[in-house]
Parts: C-alpha cells; structure tokens; sequence
DNA sequence: CGAAGGATTGATTAGTCTCAACGCAAGTGG
DNA sequence: CCACTTGCGTTGAGACTAATCAATCCTTCG
C-alpha cells in the first residue's frame, strides 16, 4: 500500500529524501488547521499582517500586486505544496495580495509550529531553506522572461514552467495539464495585455505547440515548445541529488 | 567616539537592532576571508558550486542571467552588506552569475560559519530570514516594474529604489548618490534598449526629476520623481519597528 | 430570456526597437 | 606626443511589436 504524502511532503521532497520522523511533523503541522477559499476570493490582502503560514494542499493559487493605477502584475502561481512566504510574520506587513484561482484548500501553520519545524531537524531546516530559494530562483525567471523575451516566447515560457512544475508533484497526466488561467490572468502575468495574449495563444495553437481550452493545457510539442521559450528547467531546482 | 559597523551589521540592522554579541560574531565571521574583485569581473559564474557565501563590503556589484541567444536580464543590485544568496550551497549549481559593477571587497563566510551565525541567537535567525525576505520582495518588486511601468516611469523607480537602499545604510549625500551604471546596464535591468533608456533618462533631466553623469545620480525633485515612478518603499522593508 | 464573463476579431495608434551614424573623453601604443 | 582605439552617450529615421478602442460571439448561469 501506497504511503500518503501531503503535498508540501512532496514539494519539500523535491531537495531530497526526508526521514520519517520529519514527515511525521510535516504532515502533524499542516493538519491542525486546514481552510478553504473560493475561487477569486483573497486568501491574504496587501497590508495584512498574517499569524500564520499557509500552504497550499489543494488548488492553485497566485501573488498580484497592484499599482496605484489599477494596473495588476501577477508575480507567482502557487501549486499545492507552496509555502507562502516561510516568515509571513517576519515582516509586518503583506506588501502584496495572495487570490485563490480554483477553490483552494490550504494549511495554516501557526509560528510555533513553523519553527519547530525550522528547527526540527538539520534536513527539513535546509528542505525549508531550500523550498524559499527556489521561490526566488522562479521570481528572477520571471523577471527574466518579462524583460527580456517576446510576447510569444513569453507565453511560451509560462505554459512550461507550469508544465513541469505539475509534473513534479505529479498533477500531469501525459503531455497535458489543468490550467485553470484566464487569458487575463496571463496577460497580467506576461506584462501584456488580454487581447495580445489571445493572438499569441493563437499563434502557439496554430504553430502545433499546445491546445489550451476548458481551462486544460496540451502540450502537442513540448521540444519545440521548450524550445521557442528558451526554457532551462534548471533554475526550478527540481533534481534529487 | 562610534563604534565601527561592519556593512553587513548596518544592513541586518535594517530588521531591528541586534545585540552586541551578534555583532560580534557578524563581524568575526565577515573578517576571515575578504576578497577583491576588480569591476566588470564575474565574482560567480552561472553553473558554478559555491562554497562560500558572499558578502558585499565595498562596491557595487549585480546578478545577471543571459538567454541561449545573448540577451541579458540585470536581475538585481548589490549593495554593500549584501548576502549574496544566503544559502548559495543549498542549490548545486548557480543558474545565474554575478559581476562586480565598481572595484568590489567582499567577504566570504564558510558554511560552517554562515550557519554558526544561522543559529547563533534567534534574534540573529530571524534578521537572515528578513535579508532574505527582503531580497525577495525586491525581486517582486523589479517583476512588476519591467511587467506594468512604462519605460519613463520604470526608469524613475529604479533611480528612486537605488537610493532608499543607500540612504538606509548611509551612502547617500543630501539628495544625490553613486550610480556607476552605464545606460545599457540600465536597459538591462529594465528590459529596454540602450538607445530608448538614453531617450528617457533625457527626459527625466529635461523634466528637472534628476540629474546622472559621471556616475552620480541627484534627485532634483525627488517628491515627483517618487510620483511619476509610483514608489512606494514598503517592499524595501526598512522600517524598524 | 437576459446578463455576465471570457474569447475573438478588426482597425488604429503609441511605445519601443532597430539600424546607422556621430561625438566625446580616456586610454594606449608607436 | 600624436594617431588610433575603445567605451559610452547621443541623435535621427523608419519598422515593428504590442497597446488601445470597440465590436461581436459564445457559453454559462440565474
């Protein structure tokens, strides 16, 4: 019989193999107190000072921050297993939003609970170390992927890196995955506008490189794919050394 | 007469202030092993295994990631008393690089002694948790720059962000500071051409927000200049309780 | 049936890029 | 010491990517 392992199990499994014992507290933690949202409702609002750690079990969920002028930058998918921000309550204030795209179901870990778990063992410390570098290795490609690639290429991108990173906690199936973004949400994403978005998705469809309807992702030629978004999984840290 | 504050100190501070014994072991740690690097030299290289972590003393220095094709993302500043990714030995290989801007001394603090300091006191824990918090939200920050600012602002908001990170740990002189970036380093830190960041920094001038040459930047209106770029410092993180 | 959210299309405009050249200052070698 | 180079900033003209504005269509849902 197969063990259950929670998603941040799983997430967190993606530095390497934890022991039980740490299991054992991942899954203890995670389980005290579970909530749900509602598709496009807040989880967390800018200026919040939050008590808690969440971290996403089920759902997908994304970081958006707001200019002054209404503009919407989407800075980050969360998958299940994501921590949000290790040390929410490290800093005082949320200096951006976090939105449930699909129902979510995620855990709040109270502080104690984290550091215990910080400081549980030398292998979940540098698990939880790991899992906030890689975060930031993510940021700076999206940092890279607005500034520097085309708006094909960028959306390009974006379909792979969700791809693979599914792929890691095991939500695809075959070439395909849920995608559950509106093109709005893409565009907010990839620093583009929705109308923009749609033609390249267009584009991408009719050049045979994805399918993408009913909030599904194919990936028809994932080389090729890969290839026109100049994608190098490398920087998602997901090799188990 | 005033006690000596190692950059790093000066920067940790940044979270709350730490006690005398902390910064005993901060400076102890930082001393051992400091190193030169001459401008425009590469400190780290993409694909590289560090085994020291970094510590910006003196300079200027920046991470950077270039496409298979050439085009190259300036990701972040360094700044004195900069970590140059706290945990630079969790992740094998650095999927991006680092590149002295000015003639840098930094220090490099071993992984036995990065984590002596990791949990060396818990008020000591928490101020790396913040440097690296902090490092992250700068990062957000930089993607919804590139993602939603047009050119002009985002431009403004770079200069307004250079200098409320060196006003916080004193390298700042009234309303003017450093700046050694030429202008194609500019475009690369703002996904924009050489050419179109020389039209916009004209018109900053033209418009009295700044002056830049010979590399120092004065704010000649900073209230506008804030303005115009939407600067917000939350997201730096600075306030001290 | 009407309303609402999302996707799609077309026409036009604006912002930014590309290419190409030139100016200037500092550094270098004969 | 001068000619040459090199790096950086500047300027102009034209091309192109992506934004804007405005409809239309489709599906879902109350």
């Amino acid at each position: 019989m197969l063990e259950y392992r929670s998603p941040l199990t799983a997430h967190l499994s993606g530095f390497g193999d934890l022991g039980a014992g740490d299991k054992n507290l991942i899954q203890e933690a995670v389980g005290k107190r579970v909530r749900i949202a509602a598709a496009h409702s807040d989880i967390v609002c800018e200026g919040d000072s939050p008590r808690w750690v969440k971290v996403v079990l089920e759902g997908w969920a994304m970081r958006y921050k707001q200019l002054p002028d209404g503009r919407r930058q989407v800075l980050a998918l969360m998958l299940p297993g994501d921590i949000c921000d290790a040390n929410a309550f490290i800093h005082q204030h949320m200096d951006h939003s976090i939105c449930a795209l699909t129902t979510v179901r995620y855990a709040e870990v109270s502080q104690a609970d984290f550091e215990a778990l910080l400081t549980a063992s030398p292998r979940l410390t540098r698990a939880l170390w790991w899992s906030e570098l890689v975060t930031l290795s993510i940021q700076r490609e999206w940092t890279t992927n607005i500034g520097q690639r085309q708006a094909y290429e960028r959306i390009a991108h974006l379909f792979c890196e969700v791809f693979a990173r599914l792929q890691a906690i095991g939500l695809t199936q075959g070439e395909s995955c849920e995608f559950p973004l509106t093109q709005t949400d893409i565009a907010d994403a990839t620093g583009l506008t929705p109308v923009h978005v749609n033609r390249m998705v267009q584009a991408l469809r009719h050049d045979g490189l994805i399918e993408l309807r009913d909030k599904r992702l194919h990936l028809r030629d994932a080389a090729k794919l890969r290839h026109v978004a100049m994608f190098t999984p490398a920087y998602l840290h997901l090799s188990r050394i």
